[in-house]
DNA sequence: TCTATTCTGAAACGATTGTTTCAAAACCAA
DNA sequence: TTGGTTTTGAAACAATCGTTTCAGAATAGA
């Protein structure tokens, strides 16, 4: 009987996740989420709530393309060296791509809002930790196999290669032909042979 | 002839980049400014132009102390392991002090200015370089006397570690009881010693 | 003490913020 | 077509934003 939607909740839910990417939370402003989305005000806070809800459910979505990408390339890759490679090499793809060059939207936000907004902050963590799972996984793997050297924990060195990924990642937001990306991630890899 | 000033400049822009530190530029207002300063807007204005000047002259003193705190841990420290050691301790440290627990000022507005600002951008690229060039200078000291191994660029070294050092402070910006920093402090220092 | 100069505090500026309102339009079942 | 329900677009809301104004207070030299 009612009058059905006019818009894809979907496609307005990417396109504010773009906005937020670029700019980060506090430097979007609702029109500036209503102008790129094409819905109006009044729909925006009829389906999301509020400004902070619709930010809420654009980083839930954020986080689930970022893991299953990661988790992805976990599985087309060989072995753990491939595998770290080709995740810091999506830091320089992610450029050619619609994605904006300021890394990651979850870490982007760690930045912004810190233990700031009680549901941001464990949607963050949780996320964090998911990924450096499926990474501890694969080390673990090679661990087993022999590809990697079983001096450490996995869980510890998956920690430090997310940490110099995304140090990496901010850097190259600032200055996207830096140059050393390469070298860094070859050194990275190196962890995974001490 | 002129009245004189009645606060002091140094302390206005100490109390204004702890502000921006906690919360960074966006989120931070001119009225909470002037609340935490205790002087008033015209004079604010009058000495530092607008917001974004004032912002400009917090982030140059915070890359000045950032800068000359890392020199002076260079300095301090006998050699490449306990520097790094002693620079990702800092991380711990800072929490006790009077410092937010934020990570660096300059590296959170590399994510929230990116290349947008024009005078901003140029500042946080050669304070970045600058650091790193502190910490490729021990190494490079290090891998002469034989305390680093001399297979890798002290340049690329360092940039690794910067890399993992922000990545590593931002976790601990959203998480300050993050147990792992002790251990990826470690895995980075062996780094060192490929 | 007077005068010239500068700083301060408070009020106000227009613009923009996030948000709400509501009549008109649009749909589906009857 | 009609009736009931929901979405939409445009306008407006109060609050806050960064910023400016300016009269009065405060100083140092004459």
């Amino acid at each position: 009987m009612p009058r059905p939607r006019e818009f894809d909740k979907d496609e307005v839910i990417s396109r504010a996740m773009l906005l937020f990417w670029e700019r980060g939370y506090e430097a979007t402003s609702i029109r500036d989420l209503i102008d790129v989305t094409g819905i109006s005000s009044s729909s925006m806070y009829e389906v999301f709530g509020d400004k902070r809800g619709l930010f809420l459910v654009t980083l839930a979505r954020f986080c689930e393309l970022e893991r299953a990408q990661i988790a992805q390339m976990a599985l087309d890759e060989p072995g753990p060296d491939p595998f770290i490679n080709r995740l810091f090499g999506s830091i320089e793809h992610a450029i050619h791509s619609q994605a904006p060059a300021q890394g990651s939207l979850a870490f982007n936000a760690m930045v912004e809002f810190g233990t700031r907004d009680p549901d941001v902050t464990p949607l963050l963590l949780t996320h964090y930790f998911g990924i450096a799972q499926i990474i501890a996984d694969v080390i673990r793997q090679g661990q087993l196999d022999g590809t990697v050297s079983s001096g450490q924990d996995p869980h510890d060195l998956a920690y430090a290669i997310l940490s110099a990924l995304h140090g990496l990642a901010t850097v190259k937001g600032v200055k996207p032909d830096y140059p050393h990306a390469p070298a860094i991630t070859q050194i990275i890899i190196q962890l995974l042979h001490l």
